[in-house]
DNA sequence: GCCAACGTTGGC
DNA sequence: GCCAACGTTGGC
């Protein structure tokens, strides 16, 4: 999405919209919260490695707990492109900063979400097993709008 | 705890 | 390049 001016640095960019996954066993919404900033590692899977390549700073980014809670529970937003993963030498893999933006005054279940008709086409649901997927601004938006209770 | 879905690896 | 075996993720 969006386009660059080559001769120049100056980069038109439209905004872009992702959820990622986290265990919160492993790394809650309130860890992230405490950390105020984190880098998002771990990653090992290409699909989900392309996607953290192609975020760019300002970027929203649902929060959704997997494996227990099952709901995406706040809004980061990117505030460092991709570079190389430090917790791996290996070149392959990279990380991206995110910050903690809210909470959503209502968490948003996946049962909602499979529910909901705007949100049939997300990743979320058709490829249950990535954790870093692109949405729509549409799809953004409706599920920020379920979680205005 | 189980299992489906899917990615990766390695033998051929 | 195919495919079986295996490992991992994540929902239930």
């Amino acid at each position: 999405m969006g386009f660059k001016n080559p001769s120049s640095e100056f980069n038109i960019q439209f905004m872009n919209y992702w959820l990622v996954k986290s265990e919160p066993f492993k790394y809650s919404w309130d860890d992230f919260l405490k950390d105020g900033r984190t880098y998002w590692d771990g990653v090992r899977n290409y699909q989900a490695r392309n996607n953290l390549k192609v975020m760019r700073a300002g970027d929203k980014v649902l929060f959704y707990h997997s494996n227990e809670g099952l709901e995406v529970v706040g809004v980061a937003k990117v505030t460092k492109e991709a570079y190389q993963d430090p917790t791996t030498d290996d070149r392959r893999w990279v990380v991206v900063d995110l910050e903690p933006v809210g909470a959503l005054e209502r968490p948003v279940s996946l049962k909602e979400i499979k529910e909901d008709k705007r949100l049939g086409d997300v990743a979320l649901i058709k490829q249950s097993r990535l954790s870093v997927i692109p949405l729509t601004k549409g799809e953004f938006e409706a599920i920020l709008d379920l979680g205005r209770g």
